[in-house]
DNA sequence: CGATTTTGACCTGCGC
DNA sequence: GCGCAGGTCAAAATCG
């Protein structure tokens, strides 16, 4: 049992990830990441090289033709023209560096205030040790596998959510807590993988752990727990939660609300199941009231204790629509495939939480859709420029629902919408979670895009990065900004789209330059580890889609092996599969789970591999 | 033969 | 206190 509960207690880090800060993770990232200026200027550079490829041809062929006077005045008109192109592009590289720095420091100044607020948090909740022995109790009842979440529910901030990546656990654990080498060990079979895995996404976690020195504040609840001395353990299961959390709880719970967190990832598949690297064990099938879809309920299966659970259940609406909603972090590595996932769920997680916990109502403001639906009860927060609607207890934007019960307590959600159509977004979050507050995450990103070219997976992301980045672009010019993807902010996508393109290039330049299919990742990863927590946020939703696609091309099940290159490769070839067809079968409704979630809706990921299909079931019985 | 899935029974929280 | 609904458990059935 302990050994179980200490593996578990592990892992953590969703939250790190927002925690991060900074430079210090970046680090490993990069260097890259260390000049902006220079990525700055590198980014100029390739689009000067582009416009200039032009010039330099005429310039080099003039020599020869000293007859034509002609020629040569041609010549140097259109070397003047370079000249001038070239001084604008100048320009234009002189105010991406102020803009970026600019960010850079409205960043790091979020994410200092973000951090002293997870650690006064931290700080109260460590006073608390006790609850945990009651709940390891519990938690061997239940099976021990799911000893590991532990805090999650507590803390509010904490939640995590998100699976985090396998990266993520087991580095933590190591570095965290040496002692815990049962876990470790445990998971070594996992930890052999993690090399591979760990891959880009491992780099931001690191750089999260250089930072740690905050681990343990930051890393909030997981590391605490550890700590601790497992407090917390457990994982869901509501009841369980709620009993133990509020043993606990009252001093910790004072943020009530967010007990944990949820990312729901809504993505078009076919499949009965996003295949999202990891390997999963049904538990159990439930159809819900407005759905007629049955929900069924899996666990993760990879280590022993691992408590990450996940519901899937197709929406009502469309049928297309496969929603995921992902609880709790991962203990142990995760396979490369998995991490992307993971990662996106911490990530987004991380910012649940952290928006939650740092402001309700969120620095930010709403942006359109959601923020409307946010109640002042509801945590809602919209972090840097996401949007982080929560629906409150109270009321949602949303439309069409007819009911919204939204309990106030509920853990956070986040939902992403992957789903193409900007419009999705909105209104999914609305149903799926009807009663929990739930914050929601806008990734809606063009549809056209994700469809289906080749580098399919870099589409996606862009997408999912854009929407993101124009977020970030908007906090840090202004603070705190709001970010509305879905409908509106195309044009700011776009822009901060390319923003986030340039940074990636400046930060890897080698990955940069245009290597189909991991310059993307790598890229999107590197840059996302310089930029702190934010970007990690982004960096793992977008090495998520990645993920899901590889995981997709991979199979069901999962893929320890591939290396993140072959991963991305995988994923792009693979996430076009998914993406097409769409399932249309019947819909039910979608559901509404207790806790609020983020949804992340990608475009498609599909599994083959998983065969629930079967009816409802069980059900009810009562 | 072990790992998963299936599925009815149970449990718990919540609203009335 | 009762009933509903979401979640989980665990024995039996399957799968590979
Ligand atoms: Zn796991």
């Amino acid at each position: 049992m302990q050994s179980a509960i200490r593996k578990q207690s592990i892992f953590c880090f969703p939250t790190e990830m927002m925690v991060p800060r900074g430079a210090p993770a970046l680090k490993d990232n990069n260097s890259t990441y260390a000049d902006e200026g220079v990525q700055v200027v590198k980014v100029s550079t390739s689009i000067l090289s582009e416009k200039s490829s032009m010039e330099t041809s005429s310039r080099s062929s003039p020599s020869h033709d000293p007859k034509e006077s002609a020629a040569i005045i041609n010549q140097e008109e259109q070397l003047e023209q370079t000249k001038t192109e070239m001084g604008e592009v100048r320009e234009e590289n002189e105010r991406l560096k102020l803009m970026l720095s600019q960010i850079v420091k409205d960043y790091q100044h979020l994410q200092r205030k973000f951090y002293d607020l997870i650690q006064q948090d931290h700080r109260q909740i460590s006073k608390n040790p006790l609850s945990t022995t009651s709940n390891d109790a519990k938690n061997g009842n239940n099976n021990g596998l799911e000893g590991g979440e532990e805090e999650e529910p507590e803390e509010l901030v904490s939640l995590t959510l998100g699976t985090s990546s396998s990266s993520t656990g087991p580095k933590k654990a190591e570095e965290i807590n040496p002692m815990k080498e049962s876990l470790n060990g445990d998971e070594k079979g996992g930890g052999a993988d993690d090399a591979d895995l760990s891959l880009g996404l491992d780099l931001k976690i690191e750089g999260f752990r250089n930072k740690s020195p905050n681990n343990e504040l930051i890393g909030e609840s997981p590391e605490n727990s550890l700590e601790e001395g497992k407090e917390l353990e457990e994982t869901w299961p509501p009841s369980k939660i709620l009993k133990n959390l509020r043993s606990g709880d009252d001093e910790v719970s004072q943020q009530p609300q967010v007990k944990k967190a949820r990312v729901s990832v809504r993505a078009r598949c076919d499949a009965p199941t996003m295949n999202d690297g990891c390997q999963w064990r049904k538990y159990g099938q439930k159809t819900a009231k407005g759905n007629p879809c049955p929900r069924a309920y899996y666990r993760c299966t990879v280590a022993p204790g691992c408590p990450v659970r996940k519901q899937v259940q197709r929406c009502a609406e469309d049928m297309s629509i496969l929603i995921t909603t992902y609880e709790g972090s991962h203990n142990h590595p995760l396979p490369v495939t998995a991490t992307a996932m993971a990662s996106t769920t911490a990530a987004a997680a991380s910012m649940l939480i952290s928006g939650s916990s740092s402001s309700p109502q969120g620095m930010a403001q709403p942006v359109g859709p959601l923020s409307s639906t946010t109640s002042s009860a509801a945590p809602s927060t919209t972090l840097a420029g996401l949007n982080f609607g929560l629906f409150g207890t109270s009321s949602r934007p949303i439309r069409s629902q007819p009911y919204f019960p939204i309990p106030s307590l509920s853990s956070p959600t986040i939902t992403l919408d992957l789903t193409s159509p900007s419009s999705s977004s909105t209104s999914h979050f609305t149903r799926p979670l009807p009663r929990f507050s739930s914050t929601s995450f806008n990734f809606s990103s063009s549809p056209s895009e994700s469809a289906g070219i080749p580098s399919s997976a870099a589409s996606s992301w862009s997408n999912g990065l854009l929407s993101y980045g124009s977020s970030q672009a908007y906090s840090k010019g202004a603070g705190i900004g709001s970010l509305s993807l879905g409908n509106n902010g195309k044009q700011t996508q776009d822009s901060f789209y390319q923003y986030i393109l340039q940074r990636a290039a400046v930060l890897a330049p080698a990955a940069a330059a245009p290597s189909p299919q991991n310059p993307l990742t790598d890229t999107i990863a590197k840059a996302i580890t310089a930029d702190p927590s934010f970007q990690s946020a982004i960096a793992a939703a977008i090495t998520t889609y990645v993920g899901g696609q590889g995981a997709q091309s991979g199979g069901s099940g999962t893929s320890h092996g591939l290396k993140v290159g072959e991963h991305f490769a995988a994923a792009s070839t693979a996430a076009n599969g998914c993406g097409p067809s769409y399932l249309n079968r019947s819909t039910g409704s979608s559901n509404s789970s207790h806790q609020p979630s983020l949804l992340f809706f990608q475009p498609s990921l599909a599994l083959p591999g998983s065969k629930s299909g079967s009816a409802d079931r069980n059900g009810e019985s009562n």
